[in-house]
DNA sequence: CTGTTAATGAAACTGTGTTGCAACAGGATA
DNA sequence: TATCCTGTTGCAACACAGTTTCATTAACAG
């Protein structure tokens, strides 16, 4: 479940045309997909959603658009943890990066931010002299919920 | 680069044993490979350097005892920011979590160990009440080399 | 409107990892 | 040391994410 979107929506469109990359009607509809989802997709989830809305679309653009958004760092890439095979999860990159916590358990997924984590990131910049672009933290373990009601 | 082992080998064969697992020649031979690695080696590395030592080793067997010690914790799977295609790459799990920065431009991967890591974990468990069974931040960006000499 | 050039769709292909099953071998027991 | 039970192996076939090739189509600059 990403945090909510506190930016306009459109925000990926403009960010693609300001660079200069041609909007077709198929990335329109994926940016679409990736901008108004309520939880984190797969490529294949994203296709399906895109085809809702324009069935002529093909899953080859949908794998060639997200590594066009993942070049440009508009979207951020998760494994989750690989929970549910080996699959790739897309959501759009946050002013603030996040930690993704997957519950081994109940599948949920959830998120954190934290000073700490922004420390970390200046620190390992700093320490390694290491110029950060990306960053992905992922815990698997399990939740509140599943610690409290093992037996259900 | 895993960082120095500074225990004794044969670990990973005592904490199958330990647990009650069947020590078969293959897998004598896998672990072998894994402990000794000087780089983080995947699937297909790993199954060339265990044909050496037994030619009869199958990739099935080596996929299968990689899923067993991922299961019982005496691995970590990493994924090193998908550098070079979709594989998984493997370490024996270290007495404390480090942090793995990828160069997307020369390719090295560095490690990293902070306190700052190991209170973020803690802030984690404590304040989403979440219990941490695995953890794994990988960073990708420019290491102190490439960002001196841009040109080479 | 037109031309250039990048993007698309379709099919075939890679490569990683998995499954079903018959044959085999670890290691506990006597 | 021989025997048995059960987990493990090897092989072949499979599953599936993601990529490549190339002919066709459509953005968008002029």
């Amino acid at each position: 479940m990403p945090l909510p979107a506190t930016e306009a929506p459109g925000r990926l469109q403009a960010a693609l045309a300001s660079r200069g990359l041609r909007l077709t009607r198929q990335r329109r509809t994926i940016l679409g997909v990736v901008e108004n989802a309520k939880q984190h997709l797969d490529a294949s989830q994203i296709l399906r959603h895109a085809k809702k809305l324009d069935p002529e679309i093909d899953r080859v653009t949908v794998y060639r658009t997200l590594k066009l958004l993942k070049r440009h760092g508009l979207v951020d890439e998760l494994d989750l943890m690989h929970m549910q095979g080996e699959k790739h999860f897309y959501e759009r990159r946050p002013q603030r990066d996040h930690i993704h916590m997957a519950c081994l358990r109940c599948g949920k997924i959830m998120e954190f931010e934290s000073d700490l984590f922004d420390r970390l990131k200046g620190q390992i910049q700093r320490d390694c002299r290491f110029h950060i672009v990306v960053s992905r933290l992922e815990v698997g373990g399990y939740c509140a919920d599943c610690r409290t009601n093992p037996s259900e």
